[in-house]
DNA sequence: CTTCATAGTATCCATCAAGAAACTGCCATT
DNA sequence: AATGGCAGTTTCTTGATGGATACTATGAAG
């Protein structure tokens, strides 16, 4: 239990590990790593409810991958998303997972491209 | 939609991203992935309950990650669990999931070492 | 003046994963 | 003869997650 709790790794899957989070993190990273808005990104990631969007941000902003800007020039105000530091360089990690990925398991063309025509990574 | 399951990120995820499994490739690879027993595993997974470790053994064995080998010279049968040449070569998303949770989330002086005195890694 | 878009929140509900606990069958030990 | 270990399976229950849907408030567009 406590070996458990003490584990770097465990914790930084207990940020990451959860459902659509990779997705957001990956659809925010593409064209870029430019700002985007709630909608878009609801748009991007298929599928997903705008609860759970709203949460995963929500979570992502708490941990400091991604940034909430407030854009004061508009009204109503918009904010616009985008990945901090730390959420650029987790793309080693989205990277490390897709490298093992095409080699164990997959066979994807996109994917094998140096930029991924999905993914673009 | 279509999209999202092409993504050979996604697919992999789906494999990987269940409660204990990390834990317990973690646990497999210890010991210079030396062949171990399910009690024996049970014991070093604190907390996991035999259920749910038999479940994800079961997946791990499928999606080739792990091996299962029947000791045929023991009687009852004996099976012992050890990482496939896949799932060692697994352990790099795990170090680079370790790099990315000490470089930007947390302090963790065994983790900090070459070898983790909690993980191994 | 009505409808659409933005940026979410609120509410309700269904599913699923995981935990707890007991049980099986076989063998070795005491 | 009884206890305990090994390797799980079975059953039951609960808690959390996520999906569907509707709603708010604002402004722009037609």
């Amino acid at each position: 239990m406590d070996t458990m709790k003490d584990c770097t790794i465990y914790k930084t899957i207990d940020i990451i590990g959860k459902r659509w989070t990779l997705c957001i993190l990956l659809e925010l990273y593409k064209g870029n790593n430019s700002e985007k808005r709630f909608n878009e990104l609801k748009k991007k990631v298929a599928g997903i409810t705008p609860k759970t969007l709203s949460t995963r941000l929500k979570e992502l902003g708490e941990d400091g991958l991604v940034k909430r800007t407030l854009d004061e020039a508009t009204d109503p105000m918009v904010y616009t998303y985008s990945l901090s530091e730390s959420g650029a360089d987790f793309m080693e990690i989205i990277q490390s997972i897709k490298e093992w990925g095409l080699e164990w398991k997959f066979e994807n063309k996109a994917c094998g491209l140096s930029k991924c025509k999905n993914c673009k990574l």
